[in-house]
DNA sequence: GTTGCTCTATTTGTATACAAAATTTAACGT
DNA sequence: ACGTTAAATTTTGTATACAAATAGAGCAAC
């Protein structure tokens, strides 16, 4: 129970990412302050950070909203993962130690195992969902580059919110778990070019899932 | 003069930029109150934003010191930039406007001109370095990608600081102002795959003018 | 000389108080 | 009824006060 800044930060994060602070809401701090039993200047600072991360957008003197984002945002998103992810795989690929493709191979067994019983579920979609930002997490992680996972961090976040409420396909669903298997032997192979092609088309096939046919705009 | 939390900000963030602040050092926050002439609060909230961007880093009850790089940061930070970078001249090109082409020239003409007078002018580098700064500014602008510009803007911060310590030999000055011609070039010519590889050449040319040789590791 | 401990002083984290700005409400005139 | 203006309320921004945690100095033991 250490800083109570970070706690609230947390509380607030979860709210907007379970939708439970609904597009554009108004964050008004001593609102927040009350309803959790502490002073401002701890919301003050959550909120600031949260909107660092894009997730609240504060104006001079006018306080803070809940972030809301369109499709245009949700494509350059899912544009910008799928460049940084690819070169996450590819900086992770020549790195890769056994012991490591062994726990990717662990999470895709898992997920695969997952996906063949029952999906409509409510436990089986965030058990999915948790182990898919596991696996990406880890390749990341492998990636030994601190800045990329930063950036990737930051961009997440948003089609978090998303995953709540879009359910895949069966057989996107299928392809995405293929795609899993596919990187994980890519990078078992040696073959950066391979892994990477991969991901990019694992994370523009999710866009397209997510979000419909591109815009002609 | 409306904000003190951003002038504040301003003010460590040019500190440190400018090497005022040295690395590692620490800032206690009523120090540099006093020294403003101000409180704690609007000090507190300049240093959690110069946290969020990376250039200070903040331990919980320790306090905010000046972050530090190495020469991996900075070689994780140019293999960002020149991904990201070319990938912000491929939205560009297809995107890019007569008036915005012409405009990309006029600072080509700027910088060559700049370059053939006499280089070892103190007013010539920081001038001949904004107009770089404005030159992948536009570019990026282009790309109409706001995500994408932030993930640069926060990536960007730390090469500053070695841009005034590092001093272009000449044939590199030569060669980075031909890879901005080229790179106009190729988006007049409407082929992003050109021109986004020029760009990634181009950053990544920066990072060893300025790095050395890759360390093998 | 070095290591470990205790106590003090410094520094951060949170709460509260007040001033400046913005939003809302009310009043007024047309 | 409508729009404009002015007061009242709400809300943010900054300053100050106090509690909790940390760092550092001094001292003891080896």
């Amino acid at each position: 129970m250490a800083k109570i800044a970070t706690t609230v930060y947390e509380q607030i994060r979860t709210a907007i990412l379970t939708g439970e602070l609904s597009n554009s809401e108004r964050l008004v701090e001593e609102d927040l302050a009350v309803s959790m039993g502490i002073s401002r200047t701890p919301v003050r600072e959550a909120l600031r950070r949260l909107a660092a991360e894009g997730l609240v957008d504060v104006s001079p003197n006018r306080g803070a909203r809940v972030a809301e984002w369109d499709v245009h945002d949700l494509r350059e998103i899912f544009d910008l993962r799928s460049i940084l992810e690819s070169h996450a795989c590819e900086l992770a690929t020549p790195r890769a130690s056994a012991a490591e493709i062994e726990f990717l191979e662990n999470v895709c067994s898992e997920m695969e195992e997952l996906a063949e019983t029952d999906l409509s579920s409510e436990t089986r979609l965030p058990a999915l969902a948790a182990r898919n930002r596991i696996f990406h997490g880890k390749i990341i992680e492998m990636s030994n580059s601190t800045r990329l996972g930063l950036l990737i961090e930051t961009l997440i976040h948003v089609p978090i919110v998303m995953q709540t409420y879009k359910v895949y396909s069966p057989e996107a669903l299928q392809r995405s778990l293929h795609h899993h298997r596919e990187i994980v032997n890519a990078m078992k192979a040696g073959d950066e070019v391979w892994a990477s092609s991969v991901m990019r088309a694992h994370v523009l096939a999710a866009r397209e899932e997510i979000l419909g046919q591109p815009d002609p705009e």
